[in-house]
DNA sequence: CAGTGGTCTAGACCACTTC
DNA sequence: AAGTGGTCTAGACCACTGT
C-alpha cells in the first residue's frame, strides 16, 4: 500500500476514536508530516483523501479539524462499490438467479473496450441485507481478464478474489445514477409495487491499469438506499 | 487560476476538437511537461483531473491515450451542480416560488456551522430548460457569509454572483442522492403524475475555505437527468 | 531492454488567517 | 508578524508495459 494510503487509515481510525475529537484543530500539516516522517507533498495528499471522504475540514490559513463522519449509509454505498474493507458485515448474502459464459454483443465490446466475439460472464444476483432484499444487479466481466470465476466466488466477494487471488488492484469507477420506475424483476426481487421508484447505478469499473473489467447495473428500493459522494466543483 | 487545472482545460479542448483523437495515445508525461514548462508533478496533477473528468485513459507503463467523452448529461449536472463555466446554455432560467429571510432551525445551523438564530436566505425556485420544468429546488444560505442576494441575482446566476462580485471560490459539495415518490409540489412543478419517480440531491456546498454556504434540495423527474461522476475505489 | 507513469522528497514562494 | 495550507519545482527510485 502507498504511504498517503496508509497515513490516511491510520488518521481516520484516530478520527473515529475521538482522539482528534470532531471540532478540534488536528496538529498542523508541517508536524503531522513529521510524525509520519514524510514531506508536505504526501502529507497534503494523505490529507486529501480524508478531506474527500469528509473526515476533516481543511480551512487554509487557520488549520486542520477533525468531523464527525456519519457512516451508515455511506459504508453501504462503499460496500456496493465493492469496496476493500470493513463493512459492518451484518449478514450480507447473494441469490445467484442466473450465471453463464456468452459471447458479447457489440455494445458491451465497446463498453469493456473488449475484441469482437469476446467472452464474457453474464451474472445476475439479488444481494440481501439482514434478510430483506436490497439491491438487484446484472453484471458483465471478460472472462480472459478475470479468469475463474465461479458460483463460489461469487458468493464470496468477486472483489476480494479479483485483488487476492489474481492480484490485480481496482482502478476507478464511472458511474451513472438515475431514478427509474420498477419493471416486473424489481417488483419480484426487490419487494417492490408498481409506484415504488427504484435507484439504478450504472457503472464500468477499470482496474488500475485502466482496463474496464466490469460493467453493471444495480437496482434499489428507493427507501433503502442513497448515494453519499463529495466532488470538487 | 492554479497552472494545473490551466493545462487541463487547455488539453481538454485539445481532445474536444480531436487534436487528439479518441483512442489514440498522446505525448508522454515527460513531453507534455516539456510543452507546458512545467515540472511533472504538476503535469501529473492536471492529466489526473482529466482522468476523473472521462477525458483521458491513462495505462501505467504504457501511456496516455485520448478518449471521447458524452458530454450531454453531464453538462446538465455540471450546471445543476452551480459549476462555474460553459453549458450550451439553451434556454435556462428560473421561476421564483418564494424567497424570504428567515432564521435557520437548529439542524439547519447544525448543517451550514452557524451560530444560534443566524438569519438565512430560504428560495424555491423552479428550474425550466427549454420551456419544459426540469427541476424544483429548495436552498437556504447565511445572509452573513452570502450577503445581497436578490431576485436579480436569483434570476441571473448565484454562482456567479458569489465568484464575481464577492470573489469568492467555491470549493467542495458533499451530495446525497436518491430516489423518491412525488409528492404536491412535485406533481405541480414538474408535471409529474403520482406513479413518476423523482430524483433527489441534497447538498451542502463549501467556500474553498471550508466554510458551507449552502445547503439545497434538488428534485427532478426520473426521465430528464441523470449523475455521472467518476470515483476512485 | 528502454519507455512510461506512480510515488516520494526537500526546499521554495505565495495568499490567507489569526493574533 | 507569525502560522498555515496551496502550489510548484527538480530530481530520484520503482513497478510495470511493450518490444
Amino acid at each position: 500500500m502507498n504511504k498517503y494510503e496508509q497515513i490516511a487509515f491510520e488518521l481516520r481510525d484516530e478520527i473515529r476514536h475521538q482522539i482528534y475529537p470532531a471540532g478540534e484543530k488536528m496538529p498542523s500539516e508541517e508536524e503531522l508530516a513529521k510524525r509520519f516522517s514524510t514531506s508536505r507533498v504526501t502529507m497534503s495528499r494523505a490529507l486529501s483523501i480524508l478531506k474527500d471522504q469528509g473526515w476533516i475540514i481543511i480551512r487554509p490559513g487557520s488549520g486542520i479539524y477533525a468531523r464527525q463522519n456519519e457512516t451508515d449509509i455511506d459504508v453501504q454505498v462503499s460496500w456496493y462499490a465493492g469496496l476493500k474493507d470493513r463493512l459492518k458485515d451484518s449478514d450480507v448474502s447473494s441469490n445467484i438467479i442466473s450465471f453463464d459464459i456468452r459471447t458479447a454483443e457489440e455494445d458491451e465490446c465497446e463498453r469493456l473496450e473488449l475484441k469482437k466475439n469476446a467472452k464474457i460472464y453474464d451474472i445476475i444476483r439479488q444481494r440481501i441485507v439482514d434478510g430483506k432484499p436490497f439491491a438487484l444487479e446484472y453484471t458483465i466481466m471478460p472472462v480472459r481478464l478475470i479468469p475463474g470465476i465461479n458460483e463460489n466466488v461469487l458468493h464470496a466477494s468477486v472483489y476480494g478474489y479479483i485483488q487476492n487471488e489474481l492480484h490485480l488492484t481496482i482502478g476507478n469507477a464511472r458511474r451513472r445514477i438515475h431514478a427509474d420506475k420498477p419493471d416486473a424483476y424489481d417488483i419480484q426481487y426487490l419487494d417492490c409495487t408498481k409506484d415504488t421508484p427504484v435507484l439504478e447505478i450504472e457503472q464500468v469499473v477499470t482496474l488500475s491499469n485502466g482496463k474496464p473489467f466490469e460493467y453493471s447495473q444495480s437496482r434499489f428500493r428507493y427507501d433503502r438506499t442513497a448515494i453519499i459522494y463529495n466532488s470538487r466543483g
